[in-house]
DNA sequence: CGCGATTTTGATCAATGTCAAAGGTGGTGG
DNA sequence: CCACCACCTTTGACATTGATCAAAATCGCG
């Protein structure tokens, strides 16, 4: 776990060249109002997996995009008992204060080693009220995240330990899938342990060993190396009551 | 169940004598502002307990204010099981589309007999446009929203039938109070059923029964007859592992 | 008073957690 | 290049929490 590596000249790397603008708020930017954008960076930032990125309880003032891995949200009580509440993937923002200097509810950690873009909060909530457009961007983007929660909290309250892992299992596939669109295939890079899969669900790590092996031996899914495979789409989305439909429209942007 | 009582003329409700502006993003106008969204209104609407305001599934272009009384946004999964994800009280906006023109994916349920204010959703999208700051205060307030969202996540994941119980019991006490700073005591009309409580703590009204009925026996708390009186907030705050510091000042406006 | 909904209690069961320990795996330094 | 180590996965035996099934008691309301 080094130090991370930050690049001062943030010209270095321009938003226009930037690879998950489209995903992110900043798509609504063009010309002089993204050159403003620019300008306000703090700049890129490149840490090793296991870094936080700020950590429950403290005040943090950083707006973080990210660019590249994966990065984990959150809470801890304090026994140790640890709650997953979100996987971010690249194209995702946090670090929003949206209680003006509250603590942070959450930790944010990287899972893999991570690139990001970080811009300073307040500056950036200035900025936002000068750009309506990437605002409400920023609000729908917080809304399909509230439908994501709930999604997850339905899944936490009612369905089997198989159904949850199932679920889970199919929504990053679906993510994961849904921003790199030229590439298809049936497998992922999915770079999460089995502890991470189970924080997330609210059950412990042996048992979601045990849920996986069934869903090989039914020829569902296999995890193997942190490589995911979908044997059986059809059947993965039966197991997990997934309702297409309904979700995949949520899970585009995030 | 009868059907909703429109009020037509909404000017008879001016927003100036809205008894709930202040705790929703409406607080953020003034004068002339207030005046346009004010015609913008399709009016006030007064419907019985039990009313779907709109349904999981199905297209809603309305957004709603909840004037008086408890509305609670539910998933249900097709063999019936129900998540309830949010209560609103007072005050809560829902019913914006985050994703234009898809199905709603939950459902929104009047618990009790509700007053409401409904705005027209597409016309209020062009409205927040030309007033940055009511949608930046629309931005926060769903991010205070994904807050308690996550509070609920480690409600599913991570605790105990008990802890779950008092956590629940806390944070709707602390927010009933907090919408009426000048009342005091250690009861509040809670208009819940131990169905509703179990459907959005993910277990069955059997056990929330018995886990209300130790709390009672320990003389933590005690509910009855939609009277909920707390007897020992210390040791409902301990049962409940809630950290005031961090979360309460997310439960203010909603 | 009577009915449907809700609460309460008891007995039993199943899903998942806990504890313990044996394999694997990948990465690092000698 | 190998050996070691930390971390992760896998498996087994047993414990526990909360679900399920059944039924009685109570409540609110017309």
């Amino acid at each position: 776990m080094g130090n991370p590596k930050h690049d001062g000249s943030s010209h270095m790397f321009p938003c226009e060249h930037c690879q998950v603008r489209g995903h992110t708020m900043c798509a609504a930017l063009h010309g002089d109002h993204l050159a403003a954008l620019e300008k306000m960076r703090v700049g890129n930032r490149t840490v090793p997996a296991g870094t936080d990125l700020f950590r429950q309880g403290e005040i943090n003032k950083e707006v973080f995009t990210l660019l590249e891995g994966w990065v984990m949200l959150y809470t801890l009580l304090e026994d140790g008992r640890r709650q997953i509440n979100e996987f971010c993937l690249p194209g995702a923002a946090f670090g929003f204060e949206v209680e003006r200097d509250s603590p942070a509810p959450y930790t944010a950690q990287a899972v893999t080693d991570v690139r990001l873009c970080v811009l300073p909060g307040p500056s950036l909530v200035e900025f936002l009220k000068q750009e309506p457009v990437m605002l409400l961007e920023l609000a729908r983007t917080c809304g399909r995240s509230r439908i994501l929660d709930f999604q997850h909290l339905m899944n936490l309250g009612r369905r089997t330990a198989r159904e949850r892992v199932a679920s889970l299992l199919l929504e990053l596939f679906v993510r994961v899938r849904m921003r790199s669109p030229d590439v298809h295939g049936d497998t992922i890079n999915l770079p999460l342990t089995q502890e991470h899969i189970g924080d997330a669900l609210g059950l412990t790590n042996i048992h979601v060993n045990r849920v996986l092996r069934g869903l090989r031996e039914d020829e569902i899914v296999t995890l193997k190396s942190h490589r995911l495979e979908i044997l059986d789409p059809d059947k993965l989305a039966e197991e997990a009551g997934f309702d297409s439909e309904v979700y995949v429209p949520y899970l585009t942007h995030q």
